[in-house]
DNA sequence: TAAGGTTACGGCGATCGTAACGATC
DNA sequence: GATCGTTACGATCGCCGTAACCTTA
């Protein structure tokens, strides 16, 4: 056993059991890898793959048990990598994070900015993604940490830290009958909605609030983005329902910004990333910056 | 990086990172292990160890923090050779256990023997040592299962699970005044004790009700073994505590036993193994064997 | 016939062993 | 001088790549 035979059995996982894609993506021929897999088998004495012909269908009841293993060690040896190049230089790295539209533009800036100033040699990579996605990010490690509103409750291997609590806010257009006299749901229900796409950014507490009341939401049209929403609300198609913190002051003075925070249950944002594999120092430090801008939100 | 890198590491932990020993157990010799040292070493780009010289004196931070990886990659290691062992062919294997003189000789010997006549290609090896050592021996890997009684709680990274509790019994020779009358601690303690040894087999039970009744525990011989004990009862050196249920009807005629659980608290003998760490199917049989035999005793 | 996998064989490189050397107690 | 570790060098064995072959959609 090795640890090329390790990776092998990982990169098998990813690539559907094809030994040929494997091949490739570990830059070695084909025949070399068959071998390996062979040699592997051989020395555990069963097969770890269900085989069709010659072609690898599935994992044996023993490939899966196996599997478990492999994927400890491969995290202990990239946590072992990455705990050296860490001693090596902590100012030095890629920092990968997987976030929304709305988390990318409004509440991120301020934190990386700062991280930034600490840290100048490490490259940020944002991926973008829907929140669903964030966690698959996670666990194909595309993403170091992932910043997300909905669904990321109960992933067992995760941690999960809140970061900070957002209520929603209403934007219509100047002189839009919304911008005066009480807000209620009610009101609300008579008029088109623009907001978040399904599954994001908090959309969840909107229906929520909507089914308890009884009513029904018209959504004339949802978007991932804030900015998508807005465009559109100044475009006269509905009432925009978006984060608070998305509203503008200086930029949307052409819009007329309400608060929902009686009407809507707040949300909260909450940061992600993987149990039992090593964070480099930059990337806990990142973290922290992300508690403190939360807090000097929230305050 | 490779597996036999990792097990270098580990070795080296073993042999108080004494180059030379580390290569023979390895069975290598010792320039290779030294060549393979400094390849890991400046792969990683950092030392792993303190060097006085060329002596190897400690680990360093670093050193620290990657061996507690190591040890999870070689135990995952472990684990897969054991899973695929197992998948082989289940009645095949060795099982160490680790225990006292008393559980070997009063407790293990039916669930042992009915789980030989399961699994009778399994070998057996009992490790006798003291109580504190039992853990030792798990975690250097010389044992699977350990059977014992005191000072097992509260390990981190042991499974512990309840098997039976006993209480204990005052050996005494025919006609001794102790083998009539009731039995109090003030009565016993005006004899001179004979018990295990300190940390054995329920000794702290027995010390424990004797401060707390304010009263002078006269030990004037303590052996690990409870037949020692009884052979220097018969000698008329004094009364013998022991475990009740090595009190054998048949052999031991020539004493009389007298029970004491209204007297000393009673003990609970425990099963420990080791987390994270890959039990065979024979081994998970032999605990339910002894935790049948456990409810034996106490029906 | 293209795609996926196996087998045979030659060559190269990683790693081992031998051996001589350096340091430390 | 005994113990421990390093360095140099030749030998070997493991592993890769090339290439021919097999099987199935």
């Amino acid at each position: 056993m090795n640890l090329s035979q390790i990776e092998l059995l990982r990169v098998l996982q990813e690539t559907n059991f094809n030994l040929s894609k494997a091949a490739e993506r570990m830059h070695i021929v084909q025949s070399a890898v068959s071998r390996q897999l062979q040699m592997f088998e051989s020395e555990l004495g069963s097969p770890l793959f269900e085989r069709q012909g010659k072609k690898l269908i599935s994992m044996t009841a023993l490939g899966t048990r196996v599997m478990e293993e492999v994927d400890i060690i491969n995290r202990a040896k990239n946590n072992i990598q990455n705990i050296a190049a860490d001693f090596l230089d902590s100012n030095q790295g890629i920092l990968h994070i997987a976030t929304t539209h709305t988390q990318a533009k409004y509440f991120l800036p301020l934190p990386i900015q700062r991280f930034k100033e600490k840290y100048p040699g490490v490259k940020i990579y944002m991926v973008q993604a829907s929140p669903d996605q964030l966690i698959e990010q996670l666990h194909a490690r595309k993403a170091d940490i992932a910043i997300c509103t909905e669904r990321v409750d109960q992933e067992h291997d995760l941690v999960i830290k809140n970061c900070y609590e957002w209520h929603h806010a209403l934007v219509v257009p100047l002189y839009h009958p919304l911008s005066e006299g009480d807000i209620t749901l009610e009101r609300l229900a008579t008029y088109p909605i623009l907001t978040y796409s399904s599954g994001f950014t908090g959309r969840s507490a909107i229906e929520g609030a909507f089914k308890n009341a009884s009513l029904e939401l018209d959504i004339t049209l949802s978007a991932a983005d804030t900015d998508v929403i807005k465009t559109y609300v100044r475009l006269g198609m509905g009432a925009g329902l978006i984060t608070a913190m998305a509203y503008d002051a200086l930029i949307d003075q052409d819009l007329v910004v309400r608060d929902l925070a009686h009407l809507i249950p707040s949300s909260n944002t909450k940061i992600a990333y993987l149990k039992h594999n090593y964070l480099p120092l930059y990337s806990q430090h990142f973290i922290e910056e992300l508690l403190i801008a939360a807090d000097e939100i929230t305050a």
